[in-house]
DNA sequence: TGGACTTCTATTGTATACAAAGCACAAAGG
DNA sequence: CCTTTGTGCTTTGTATACAATAGAAGTCCA
């Protein structure tokens, strides 16, 4: 991550992220260059990727804008993800090595812990959240699945958080893990499947609830 | 098309899917250049590009190869086609317009033009089948589907065409298009949804069953 | 002789200057 | 008043020079 195309693109997707970058707003490369302190170079090769990943659109004269996702093509990114992860979690459930298996466990642990203390640590538990279905991903040993993954998982969006990150959510993507694991220790993989389906497609009924509260926060959509 | 990254972008494809940089070969920019006879700064462009789509892999110290994919790897591709493409037909039945449902019955009519002449035309075959596919996925209306999809319906493989590419397979398909639109005409998105899996899944097999056969050409995987 | 260190070379990464292409706005003509 | 065309300004595209880095090949010393 020492290589400036790869600073400038982990900036400008926080960016992004972060809403710093308004979604739909016009970007110059130029004037990322200058708020990177890169030159022009390393942030077109950024742009690119991010506009792979659909972070970013552009227009028919090449000009760039922060992609901006209705609810509508949320669902639809869910829908996409609970498909390929549930066909992640069967393969995964015959190839998981003992390591990996200790490994989700420990994710899944230490993503309770970030939740169970007096005021649950959202980004903890967003961290370890995605460690345990990076984990799962990894053990589908599938390259072509782990690529198209990675163009989905995450999306800019301004969320609102005040129903969705209350405990009783994250309790709940915690117990669900805890099925997942449970499916993986017996080699099963239709229950995988069948769990992570309903792993996810909960998460989007809690996202799409949440869109109807008032408190607003910027957070990459990775939970669950 | 004319800018030159974008000329550099199929021209380097173009070399992949013929084998002129062979599977597995190491991939020098400044040769490149040479040869679609413009400077790096496109070409770097260009495989960018060609990365994301998988057509070219980078090691852990940037230097570039040209991707080498084996059959596991090429059945993976056809199943996740297959989960993707199938649910862009269930998208598809009760989206599509009587303007695409008669511009998907123009392409199998000229595909089955193609194929029941003396000598069947496999290139007009290919072209138009990539078509009637294509109208599906922009009649599912899904950009994130068209997105994924767009990553790994090509693929480069050197392939045996003896069995492959015999009258009666390619017969098949036709009428297996037939089926998925009937299904279309109906708004039945059940069916369309099975015909279309097992319409990849069958093209897998004959691709799989082509690898034993012995006449090499080298060809994009686009065809079902 | 073996192993670490150094130098050399091949290749990619970055900056910068300039070229080309769009877009907006203004002026002219109908 | 509307349309069209031209002009200048903004933004992106390309070439080139130079910097950085990884690998390979020697070289030196124990």
């Amino acid at each position: 991550m020492s290589r400036a195309s790869d600073r400038a693109y982990s900036q400008i997707r926080s960016m992004i992220l972060s809403g710093q970058l308004a979604a739909g707003a016009q970007i110059r490369e130029e004037h990322l260059a200058d708020a990177c302190g890169v030159s022009r170079t390393p942030v077109r090769d950024a742009l690119r990727r991010l506009e792979a990943e659909l972070f970013i659109r552009r227009n028919d004269s090449q000009r760039s804008f922060v992609a901006d996702w209705s609810l509508e093509d949320l669902e639809d990114a869910f829908t996409l993800r609970g498909m390929l992860e549930s066909h992640a979690a069967a393969r995964a459930a015959t190839r998981i090595s003992e390591r990996q298996l200790h490994a989700l466990q420990a994710e899944n642990d230490a993503l309770r812990v970030a939740i169970t203390r007096p005021s649950p640590d959202v980004l903890a538990f967003l961290e370890h959240n995605r460690r345990f279905h990076e984990i799962i991903v990894e053990a589908a040993a599938s390259e072509k699945l782990e690529n198209l993954l990675s163009r989905i998982v995450e999306q800019p969006v301004v969320w609102r958080t005040a129903q969705h990150y209350d405990r009783e959510n994250l309790l709940r993507s915690c117990r669900e893990h805890d099925e997942i694991l449970a499916a993986f220790s017996r080699n099963d993989e239709v229950w995988a499947s069948s769990v992570m389906s309903g792993h996810i497609r909960r998460a989007f009924h809690s996202y799409a609830d949440a869109h109807r509260s008032d408190a607003v926060i910027a957070l990459s959509v990775a939970a669950e």
